[in-house]
DNA sequence: GCCGTCGCATTTTTT
DNA sequence: ATGCGACGGC
């Protein structure tokens, strides 16, 4: 068989990862080196050349979308269709083993997936329940905790509250919590890891079956793994088993979620043999670019090392442009974007503007939507964690099993049909005493007359309902039964009443749904594998995702992508690097590699923008410029001067004085201040007390300064 | 059960 | 500024 096209397309350093025959091995992948490339490769090479069974591999990721962007080149490398390889998630992996070993695990068959949302309803309900007082303990912090905890693979008896108050109380709720998920049969994320790590654990035979079967283990974006993803991987490791793992330590920025660099960091020591491999050539950006992200990168201690190059040109200067304040930096944003596309044949969709915090989007959209320009804001809720999804999820869920009280209390009273808080709390309260769950209670609540007659009669409804609902759809297809559902539940009714467009789109949703089922493709049954997948897949972000417009995202959520044209904004110490980022230690440099991140998400040309005064959480202030911008070399930065195109008060032109500045400004006139030395003006705004002029300093570059308080002198030119 | 008002926090996100 | 949760009146 010829398998040169496997190897064909690659670099040397490419080549020798895909067909390294180490132990182990360590690719250190910088950013835009062909990194899920080489993985894909190694894989099928493993397999074409080495002869390794498809059934020995286990290929794990941390994104859906990494998961299938890899079975995509598998599928198309290999002349045949993929069979037997074990290629997810770490927590669809683990959701598998569970599913395939739920006695084992100590699962009831049908346990359900908890979403981040369903958790902290949880939470609250057994806060409620220990007679904890949500304003001195928020739930949030305790969602945080419990799951921080499950993370470093910690059960409740084994946090370590010696003398502390604060944590004894938190693993009081911990316990609570895990008890009821425990009797609900509900999983959370961070349980999925930790109930799969301790299957195996506590099952010899199970370990020792898989530790045979996957002789061949392949992680992704290994810098990301926290503690329970580690413990998990070498558990599955024996004297036989080879691991490859992929990543770069620069780009770790999930740090505060958990993730641990050491595990890439230590990688070689702790898996030894192992070969290290750097790709390091970049097929993204232009040279200017790598220059900059490895002159930042550079700033930062503890890396194992890597520094990026291409065979390509040097290219455009990255443009740093200083603006008055948020809405000049918007305004700028929209001029350049303008620009791109009218005079450089450009296209939106080629232009992302990235940004710390999502507070920052919203002036950006703003001006866009002055300018009439399309743009697309990445973020924000995905399909199946929209409420009308999630509602009919639940009744879906219900109709599947009655005892799944997290579907019971999200549907309950919804659409409303008289079932108020009185009502719920003495169900709820059945529920507790008699160690049932919330069905049985409702149905004990109504046999016994233990209601008014008006909330008796509604409850029976809702009961009846749903048996009428699992009767009905019984036999359906899964697609016939989500529309069933949309319908007989009330759903689509509820969201026809309310006004506005909500409604419309929410039905839209609902309709979707449908379709969603109707794509599905389930191997054994269809609802409890939809429901899966559901719960593990969020499904995209909005609508429509391939029309040509401007990309709004975060940092963090550009990782990985890339983009001819790239905008920077907000670089402003306290926004980015951020102010919680200061005030702790090793905190800055994770920063600093989400700056990294972002100058590396540019193909051609990047775009740095800040403010001199920005409003934050209401007020104004005067933030200065971010280290990260000081830290890249000079000769690398062209600062944007005035935009000739953006039109100015006519008054700037002539020679209108003020009656109290003691001097007027002209746009090319030189000035001299008392900290930034010597300067010209480039800009002028407003007038008065509120005149404001921006000076480009020869030592200082461009500053925004309020006239009154500048004291600007002018200078004679020789 | 629904709607208005007050108080409070407010980096980043996947599963 | 803004949004979300709690609280109180209809």
């Amino acid at each position: 068989m010829d398998i040169s096209h496997i190897l064909n397309s690659l670099n040397d350093a490419q080549r020798s990862a895909v067909t390294s025959d180490a132990k182990h091995l360590l690719v250190l992948a910088g950013a835009g080196s062909g990194k899920t490339r080489v993985l894909a490769h190694r894989i099928v090479w493993s397999v074409e050349a080495e002869g390794v069974s498809p059934y020995s591999i286990l290929a794990v990721t941390f994104t859906n979308k990494a998961a299938g962007e890899m079975k995509q080149r598998i599928y198309d490398l290999l002349s045949r269709p993929v069979q037997g390889m074990w290629i997810g998630t770490f927590h669809g992996i683990a959701h598998r083993l569970l599913k395939a070993h739920w006695s084992d695990a100590g699962l009831s068959e049908n346990f359900q997936i908890l979403d981040s949302e369903d958790q902290l309803r949880l939470i609250r309900r057994c806060m409620k329940e220990l007679n904890v007082d949500e304003k001195r303990w928020p739930a949030k912090s305790l969602q945080f905790f419990i799951n921080d905890q499950k993370d470093e693979g910690l059960r409740p008896h084994q946090v370590d509250v010696s003398g502390d108050p604060f944590k004894r109380h938190h693993q009081k709720v911990y316990e609570h919590y895990e008890a009821a998920c425990q009797r609900g049969g509900l999983i959370d994320f961070a349980e999925l890891l930790l109930r799969a790590y301790e299957l195996w654990q506590k099952t010899p035979s199970l370990l020792q079956h898989y530790r045979e079967r996957f002789q061949h283990i392949l992680v992704d974006e290994f810098q990301d793994t926290n503690t329970i993803q580690y413990k998990w991987t070498k558990l599955l490791m024996n004297e036989s088993n080879r691991i490859t793992v992929v990543g770069d330590d620069d780009q770790s920025i999930y740090g505060w979620r958990g993730a641990r660099v050491e595990n890439i960091h230590n990688f070689a020591q702790r898996f030894a043999p192992c070969e290290t491999i750097r790709l390091e050539q970049n097929y993204r950006s232009t040279q200017t670019i790598l220059s900059a992200a490895n002159a930042l990168i550079a700033n930062n201690s503890d890396r194992l090392g890597k520094e990026l190059w291409t065979e390509g040109n040097g290219g455009e200067p990255i443009s740093l442009y200083s603006a008055y304040n948020e809405l000049d930096e918007s305004r700028f944003v929209v001029e350049r974007v303008k620009q791109i596309v009218e005079e450089r044949g450009g296209h939106y969709k080629d232009i992302a503007v990235l940004y710390r915090s999502n507070a920052q989007s919203r002036v950006l959209e703003e001006g866009l939507i002055r300018a009439d320009i399309p743009y697309r804001i990445y973020g924000g809720l995905r399909f199946f964690e929209r409420a009308e999804i999630k509602n009919a999820l639940a009744y879906l869920r219900l109709t599947q099993s009655l005892h799944d009280d997290a579907a019971f209390e999200r549907v309950v009273n919804l659409p409303t049909r008289g079932i108020g808080d009185r009502t719920l709390e003495k169900i709820r309260e059945i529920a507790k005493i008699e160690q049932v769950t919330l069905w049985m209670a409702a149905e004990k609540v109504v046999d016994r007359q233990l209601l008014p007659t008006r909330a008796a009669n509604a409850v029976r409804g809702f009961l009846e309902l749903v048996m009428g609902l699992r009767e009905s759809t019984q036999a359906l297809e899964l697609w016939e039964r989500v529309e069933y559902i949309n319908s007989g539940s009330g759903l689509i009714e509820f969201h026809k009443k309310e006004k506005g467009e909500k409604g419309k789109a929410r039905i839209e949703n609902l309709k979707e749904l449908v379709t969603a089922a109707k794509y599905f493709e389930p191997e054994e049954d269809p609802l409890v594998e939809f429901l899966g997948h559901a719960a593990l897949e969020s499904g995209e972000g909005q609508a429509a995702p391939d029309q040509d417009c401007v990309q709004l995202m975060t940092l963090h959520s550009a990782k990985g992508l890339e983009f001819p044209y790239v905008f920077l904004v907000g670089m402003e110490e306290g926004l980015f690097p951020s102010q919680m980022s200061l005030q702790e230690e090793g905190r800055l440099e994770e920063e600093r590699r989400l700056c990294y991140v972002g100058v590396t998400r540019a193909m051609q040309k990047l775009y740095l923008t800040h403010a001199e005064s920005r409003r934050i959480y209401g007020d104004e202030r005067q933030p200065i410029l971010s280290r990260f911008v000081r830290e890249l070399p000079d000769e690398l930065i062209e600062e944007v001067r005035i935009n000739a195109t953006v039109s100015r008060p006519a008054m700037m032109q002539g020679s209108g004085a003020h009656a109290d500045s003691e001097c007027e400004f002209r746009l090319g006139q030189r000035v001299h201040h008392a900290v930034f030395g010597v300067g010209t003006v480039i800009q002028v705004e407003g007038e008065g007390a509120h005149e404001r002029v921006q000076v480009k300093f020869d030592r200082e570059g461009a500053k925004w300064l309020m006239a009154t308080y500048a004291k600007l002198e002018p200078v004679e030119l020789a």
